[in-house]
DNA sequence: ACCCTGGCAGAAATCGATTTCACCGTCAAG
DNA sequence: CTTGACGGTGAAATCGATTTCTGCCAGGGT
């Protein structure tokens, strides 16, 4: 681990010439080309630790998602990725598991090892962008806003898409429609199950009525395991609008292990299946736009670290209906 | 951004006893209590930059893969990520998407921000370790071990589960049976082909015949394409052996565009398939131990960071096959 | 002949935390 | 009563790159 003071050493200069010459700032050819040897025959990486401490900045942005394995993220964080490179920044990914503590823990490790910015898909509720915040570290918001705080959001319209996908059941005459979302104390999940109450009730939420409503955990055992629960109800449901792709591949998977796969059940998921459209069965999906969400996100980020200073803005994005099978 | 030396001040000590604070050393009890009330008051939290920086060392370590989007590679990240936050380390994940020039990169990072330690699965064969390794970085490879390197690594038995697959082909009668592998340069994929040679031929290399070869880019659209070139060739294939999930599910998706699913046709597939399972379709599955191989690559680069300095070891993880449908 | 401008380069300060070194008391042993 | 040991503490050096600040020198204008 050569230093700048070493290539310094080996040139002949001054350890300020160096620095010059790899920051592009006048220097003559000579004592150029003379660092830029040393520079090569030492293997010389300059320190980014240093530098950071120095510029009290970095060329890298945190994102913060809850599930790695959920394809929605990775598609998102894809996303995210395209944009950040083609701005000439890293992006580190952190998996907070939905667990508050770690989400914690990678916050304070990206505000104290001065990040350029932040992009986060919360854990639960209320995560606390607050340290973040007050040291203006840019932060965007994706998928899920946290509450109460008022940083740039990319969302979709999840009410609308549960809503629009139930409908399609509800038109196909099914009668008992359930629905399995994610945690209760996930935006998203509430949001979509409202959607889900909308279509069911006709819009009457008087008439509610959540016997058929299940929370789960976003995940595919989670999905199975909700599924079981509904089929072994009294009156099971003849049909069923689930959350999120990975709690449908569950879900569809006891469908099958109970020969009830669609059309027999009418089965409706909120996003992509990028695994599954094998199996020639009627599902209805809503497209979610992962790779957008970070797209746009990454966007925004980018503008703020670039010292954007308008107020927070909420950037919601359509999701689209399809039916395969 | 308070600093150290902020706190000293409002706790009227100076810095050197600020961190002693932090850093568990002898202080007395009033003073230690002074500087936690300064520091809580002024919501203070230490620079990892600056520490770095004097330590020479961070708690992080960097998990280099290849395709986020890859179910494999995820899993194989939780495992890392369990190992590495009960010891204490943070885990950031860097994806390469294939790209010997963004793979450079992020160990380029990994390097000058002086991380713990490194995992990777490679890029292509020949990745370029040589300036964490003349550094003494901790490397540990999983998946892939690049080649003329001598680091530990973590691998399966790709050639022998390849094989094992394709031979339950070859046991169900099927006469023509096809290869779906990897790009030729990636040696996880040219070794599961070699094992589906091995079967195909009985044993006898010379009686090889890679009309039936195809190479794509484990991806879920390039196992498609290349599913559908074998589909239109004179004489298709009766059967394939895919070497990875994602173009498992491609490959599965042309096939049911084309009503050719199993039993129709033969499906043997290295690699499991989180999504799929719904349809009650035969498929010979080669379980990969994605986590263990992850829990294992972080408990082997956590021996390193510790300072064992033993020769590099290469320990290959078992695969198991089985049946679904 | 003199001054000014501008390009180039080095010395030194800086970023924030850690740690060595030195120093001061205090207390126990000799 | 002296000496040694030891716990507690601060001053200052250190990690490596960046950046002012300053000075040198050459060339052009008056």
């Amino acid at each position: 681990m050569p230093t700048i003071y070493e290539v310094a050493a080996a040139a002949g200069v001054s350890p300020a010439t160096v620095s010059r010459v790899f920051n592009g700032a006048n220097v003559s050819p000579e004592k150029a080309e003379a660092v830029r040897k040393a520079a090569k025959a030492l293997a010389f990486t300059p320190s980014r630790t240093a530098r950071t401490l120095r510029l009290q900045s970095s060329e890298v942005i945190a994102l913060v998602i809850p599930d790695i394995e959920n394809p929605f993220f990775t598609a998102l964080a894809r996303g995210v990725e395209d944009v950040a490179h083609a701005a000439g920044y890293s992006v580190v990914l952190c998996n907070t598991d939905e667990d508050h503590e770690k989400e914690l823990r990678y916050l304070d490790i990206a505000l104290s090892a001065t990040m350029a910015g932040v992009i986060i898909a919360a854990a639960g509720g209320d995560s606390d962008l607050s340290g973040l915040l007050a040291r203006r570290c840019p932060v965007v918001a994706v998928d899920r806003s946290p509450h109460g705080v008022d940083v740039d959001a990319v969302t979709v319209d999840n009410r609308a898409g549960g809503r629009a996908a139930t409908q399609t059941l509800v038109e196909q005459g099914f009668q008992r429609i359930a629905c399995i979302t994610g945690p209760s104390d996930v935006e998203t999940a509430t949001q979509r199950a409202d959607g889900w109450r909308d279509a069911v009730t006709g819009g009457r939420p008087a008439e509610a009525d959540d016997h058929y409503l299940r929370f789960a955990d976003f995940r595919g055992d989670g999905g199975a395991a909700a599924m079981s629960e509904l089929l072994a109800l009294p009156e099971p449901p003849d049909a069923v609008f689930v959350a999120n792709s990975l709690m449908s591949a569950g879900a569809l998977r006891v469908l099958s292990e109970q020969g009830r796969l669609p059309p027999a059940t009418g089965v409706a998921v909120f996003g992509d299946l990028p695994f599954l459209p094998l199996a020639p069965i009627p599902i209805t999906v809503v497209h979610m736009p992962a790779r957008h969400l970070g797209i746009t996100a990454a966007k925004l980020l980018l503008e703020r670290i670039g010292g954007d200073d308008q107020p927070a803005r909420t950037i919601v994005l359509r999701n689209q209906l399809t039916r395969v099978g």
